[in-house]
DNA sequence: CCTTGCTGTAATAATGTATGTTACATCCAA
DNA sequence: TTGGATGTAACATACATTATTACAGCAAGG
C-alpha cells in the first residue's frame, strides 16, 4: 500500500505542542510546528485541522493566533490521532465485483470483511496503549 | 493510505484453487483464476508469483500448465499470504528528515518505530488466526 | 524434435493519492 | 482598524495501483 505519513505528522505536531506548553508557551503557530516537522505550514494546518475536528486541539484566530492542546497529553492516545487523520481502511476489496457465479466470488467479500475487521481491531488495540505523554517522555 | 487489494486478490485466488482441488481439478491456469476474481490474468500471475516465491503454491510449465497448492489449505494463514504479497510498512515516517535541533525532531523516529512495530504485531496476530481452509469453509 | 498453450515479465497507460506550494479570503485580539 | 495567522482552494509533482498488450521462454505430449 502507499503508506502515508499522516499519523507520523500528527503525532509529531501534538508532541511538540505538548512540550512547548510544558515549557510555558501556550500557543504555537503552524509555522512553528512546521519548523520542527520540517514540512510546509499548510500540511500542518491540514493535519491540525483534522485533530481540531476530533476535539484534540484548539485553535485561536486573530492576533496571537495559534494552536493549543484541548486535552492533557496523558488523555490522548495514538488511536484517537489515528482515527482523526486516517480515512481509508487498511485493506481494499476487489476493484471490480468478483464473479458471482463462482462460489468463492459470491461468498468471499463478507468473509474477508470479518477478517479485516478483526485485524483492524488488533492494530487499534495496540495504538490505544500509547499516549502523547508516552511519546513525549520517550523522546526526551 | 491508498489501500490496495493485493491481500484480497491473493486470498481469493488461493481459496478458489483450494476449492477446485477439492473438486478434483489439480491444476488451474491464471485465466481460470482470473475469471473468478474478475480481473486480468497478468494480475493473477503476478500475485501467484509472489505466493510461489513464498512457497505457498506450485507452478507447472509447458502443456497442461497451471497452478496448484504447495500446502494444505489448513496450513496457510492469511498472515503468510500478507507477508508474501505486501511490501510496504503500514505507517511511513516523515518524507523529509525532521528538524534535529528540536528535541522532538531528534527523538521521535525511534519512538514511533517502536509503536508502529507493536501495532503491526497486533495486526499480524489476528491475520495469523485465519487459514485458507477457514475462508473456504465460510464462503460455502 | 516440434508444436502448442501457458507462464514470467517488460512496457505502457489510466487513475488515484500524498505531499508540497502559492494565493487569498476570513477572522479576531490588541 | 489593523496585522498576523488560519482555512482552504487550486495546482504541480511524484508515486502506487490496476489494467492491458506483447512477447520470450518453458515443457508436456504427440
Amino acid at each position: 500500500m502507499a503508506a502515508n505519513s499522516r499519523l507520523t505528522i500528527a503525532v509529531h505536531a501534538l508532541t511538540w505542542i505538548a512540550l512547548a506548553q510544558r515549557r510555558g508557551q501556550e500557543w504555537l503557530t503552524s509555522e512553528q510546528v512546521a519548523a520542527s516537522v520540517n514540512t510546509n505550514a499548510v500540511i500542518i494546518r491540514r493535519s491540525l485541522g483534522d485533530l481540531r475536528r476530533a476535539g484534540l486541539v484548539e485553535v485561536r484566530h486573530g492576533a496571537g493566533a495559534g494552536w493549543s492542546m484541548a486535552r492533557a497529553p496523558e488523555d490522548i492516545t495514538l488511536l484517537q490521532v489515528y482515527d482523526a487523520v486516517e480515512r481509508e481502511p487498511l485493506f481494499a476489496m476487489h476493484h471490480t465485483e468478483p464473479n458471482l457465479e463462482c462460489p468463492i466470488g459470491r461468498g468471499i467479500r463478507p468473509v474477508l470483511g470479518t477478517v479485516y475487521e478483526r485485524a483492524d481491531q488488533g492494530l487499534r488495540r495496540e495504538l490505544g496503549r500509547t499516549s502523547i505523554a508516552d511519546v513525549l517522555r520517550d523522546c526526551l
